[in-house]
DNA sequence: CCTAGCTATTACATCGATGTAATGTGAGAC
DNA sequence: GTCTCACATTACATCGATGTAATAGCTAGG
């Protein structure tokens, strides 16, 4: 059986209270008696038991992070960045993952209730208009990335302005017929729509006429569904000058179908992605990117969130994280 | 003000116990008062307290998964299975990173006997002789990957066999001069050693004298390390025939350096990998590689972990997964 | 009409830690 | 030597759900 403070107590010739006390260190505690439990702890080889802790004092110290795929490298980068800041601050950090489902949100809220956690850090992914419903009986809520609404505390990066440096620096080489890839029929996430637009107003800015058939859409944004994508974009097209994938993943999907078709990077076709992630630097070539402190988006994550569970009725704050264009062999000839 | 069994009960008009034998459903009720108390459930948008149903039961329903870095694209990947497995059978998943730091998972260990959760998932790095002390007090656990003692159910990828077939395979179409990158220098990982061994069977099988300078040392694995180790060593040594990556990470990385030097993949230098990571089926040239089942792994590791939560006494049980060579253009002329 | 024998329900105690309010202990002032 | 005051410590109740043992409500058999 596992030690509790009464056998502590017992051990130390005090009462449960003041073990609890010399834990918490917020009631003063007398230096031999603390001296004494402390041995007694030791000897007992005691550890407090947090789900009776979590139900006295309403917290448990947990907090979620909720991500569409923990697969994705972007994600795992992400989560990697929070998983690591959290515990610096002393905080657990539990995993779940939305998936395409939108009922998972709901799950996700509704455990989200359940006191096992403190807080939530969710990216969201088609779901702008989702279940999150950020209502009073939520705990505190801090979104990652594009969303359309205002519905809770958010940190972001500004795709849209990304979006236009990104085509003006492909642009800035003389190329003119600049691809992207990544767009989405209809109602498209957040993401794609600022990306797109972005990609639109560097065109017009810089008086190339918009077209079209260089919109290669793309609904998933993974290797896979981009390189079948641009396979079939390539079928009916002729090759653009470059082009601007939406993500890095996409990117390299990209790469290597033009790779396999013969066609030269960045000689025949300027390629670049978007969210630096590891691999992109080791892409062939490697993979011109909107590059972004990813470690500043979880830290500041968190910081709102923590900030929000002080104070449940402040005004919703909203971060943005700086970018920059990194170029590299993918568009540099 | 959050409601509880209290709340429902008066407002159904039974006792508390009622309430909970209707959630648990093990104690019959009766059709109508059930639906008195699910209905009064509605109403108040009740939603149990999972502390004190920890606390009361002894179990939290959250499993804790260790890992030394969740950014690493196969970790990831292993990740992301285990979660998706989890959650369908009802399983919480806590997230932990280990990373270079041993006295990570003495916290973790620590916070394991917290009652915060019920069962480990630990994928140990260098720590083969680690803080892995499974005494009575420490709940279940399950290790992912070569480990050389037998501490605890395993679940592993037979390295040294799926090396060696490796090595075969590279050898098939003629190459004598196969180096391996990521071999380490003293007390390495129970993998790197492994891997080493199944490299060194198959030279001893094809009588292939072994050969010291093939061997490319490297600690850490990952496209980083992967790609200064190989750069260096390409400033001193001759070109060889075939290089064997011990993790695709690698392999990604050592793509990058031999494309910047010039050699082609895998006319000049075949290279194949190990694990099967998504990046690697679109890296330039795709990658050949050791491929195996990463949701069979999950899978496994949870039917192992859940069994031992029933029986702690029972003998240790040890899973293999299989693998397969996967032989893509990185060493197909 | 009463009682044995069953089932549905209830009152109460409990899991372990901690806030509250009360008690005990000492030093220092008169 | 008594009284005050500050501080360390304690007893008790509490967080919310649930197992235990006792009770209430019912049918069927006599």
């Amino acid at each position: 059986m596992r030690a509790t403070v009464k056998d502590v107590a017992r051990r130390a010739g005090v009462s449960p209270k003041t073990v609890s006390n010399v834990m918490n260190g917020v009631v003063p505690v007398a230096a031999p008696t603390r001296l004494r439990v402390e041995q007694a702890m030791a000897e007992l080889d005691y550890v407090p038991n947090l789900s009776a802790r979590g139900l006295r004092n309403g917290r448990s110290g947990v907090i979620a992070l909720a991500l569409p795929d923990l697969a994705t490298p972007y994600s795992a980068e992400v989560a990697h960045h929070i998983v690591e800041v959290a515990h610096e601050q002393g905080w657990i950090v539990q995993i779940e993952e939305t998936g395409s489902d939108p009922q998972r949100e709901q799950e996700l809220m509704t455990r989200a209730r359940s006191n096992l956690i403190d807080g939530l850090i969710l990216n969201p992914v088609v779901l702008d208009e989702s279940a999150v419903k950020v209502g009073v009986a939520l705990p505190p809520v801090v979104l990652l990335g594009e969303v359309s609404q205002q519905l809770a505390d958010r940190v972001f990066v500004d795709s849209f302005a990304a979006a236009r440096d990104m085509t003006l620096a492909l642009a800035s080489s003389g190329r003119r017929r600049i691809a992207v890839l990544g767009t989405t029929q209809g109602r498209g996430s957040a993401a794609a729509i600022q990306r797109t637009q972005g990609y639109e107003a560097a065109l017009d800015s810089l008086g190339i006429p918009r077209d079209e058939s260089l919109l290669i859409p793309c609904e998933k944004w993974t290797p896979e569904t981009a390189a079948k994508a641009l396979g079939a974009y390539l079928e009916g097209n002729p090759v653009p000058e470059a082009l601007f994938c939406f993500t890095d993943s996409m990117a390299i999907g990209a790469l290597s179908v033009l790779w396999k078709r013969g066609l030269r990077v960045p000689e025949d076709i300027a390629v670049a992605g978007f969210d630096d992630i590891a691999d992109g630097r080791y892409a062939v070539p490697s993979l011109t990117t909107v590059s972004f402190d990813k470690r500043m988006i979880a830290s500041e994550a968190l910081r709102l969130l923590t900030e929000r569970m002080g104070d449940r009725t402040r005004g919703q704050q909203v971060v943005s994280v700086d970018y920059s264009v990194v170029e590299r062999d993918s568009t540099q000839v």
